[in-house]
DNA sequence: AAGCTTTCTGTTATAACATCACGTTAATGG
DNA sequence: CCATTAACGTGATGTTATAACAGAAAGCTT
């Protein structure tokens, strides 16, 4: 279950929402509920393979298949594409600032909206 | 209704959602609905003067009366209680990486989790 | 004051997101 | 073979958020 539902995050560019994803696979498989997606998605962003769009309340695939990595996510506001941004001095910065009132982090949800290359290329033209 | 949504979030000190607000005004008005919380809500985030935590679904009132700022939030796993950073430079170093992507940022939603700096005591003392 | 617009609120219903609780099946290992 | 565990199915429910429309109050214009 967990390899059909990242397949499905695969084919998106985009995210997609628990029952988007839940939607392709009843194309198949009918009778399929939402707990069993859920399950799926849990195990998979569990194991680093889909990141959580909290903000959007949807899931992506991982754009890095092989390591181990905190995320940065940014969000095109026109087009919706997702990319992931890997900056380990950043969240390092990020801990520190946190730290200066005694807090110790431990995970961080960091997504940034706003327009993409793509889509300001476009908007030039325009 | 604004005013009245602002109140409850300050008696407060930690996030609530949106139907625990709901829940303490319908104390005094029976009858109170979603949609007028939601509107309260939206309303004041707008203006600054409430916080909506995206990875919680939940809403704070903002520390900081007095100003526009973009924020961070720390939020505590072992207490929930949340605090707000105000960093203008973090931000920009957030956006600085953006833009290496020709990203253009708009909006940043910074949250972070761990332990705070009051229990963070409590458990060195146990 | 009458009529108009604007803004906020009330109300009903429903959409969208997520989990609980319990039962069944299937693989694992003693 | 049987106990255990892990994954999945199933129905119901809980939680978060909005749509769509109606009504009331406040301010403006004439």
């Amino acid at each position: 279950m967990q390899d059909e539902v990242l397949d499905v995050l695969r084919e998106r560019s985009g995210p997609m929402s628990a029952y988007d994803v839940l939607g392709q696979l009843r194309q198949d498989k009918l009778n399929l509920a939402p707990p069993t997606i859920y399950r799926a998605l849990s195990s998979l962003t569990n194991r680093g393979k889909v990141h959580r769009l909290e903000s959007l309340n949807a899931f992506v695939a991982c754009q890095y298949d092989d390591h181990e990595h905190a995320w940065i996510m940014s969000i095109c506001d026109s087009c919706g594409a997702v990319n992931e941004i890997v900056s380990p001095e950043l969240l390092n910065a990020l801990s520190g600032v946190a730290s200066e009132s005694g807090f110790l982090s431990t995970r961080h949800v960091i997504e940034i909206y706003g327009q993409c290359a793509a889509c300001r290329a476009i908007e030039a033209k325009a």
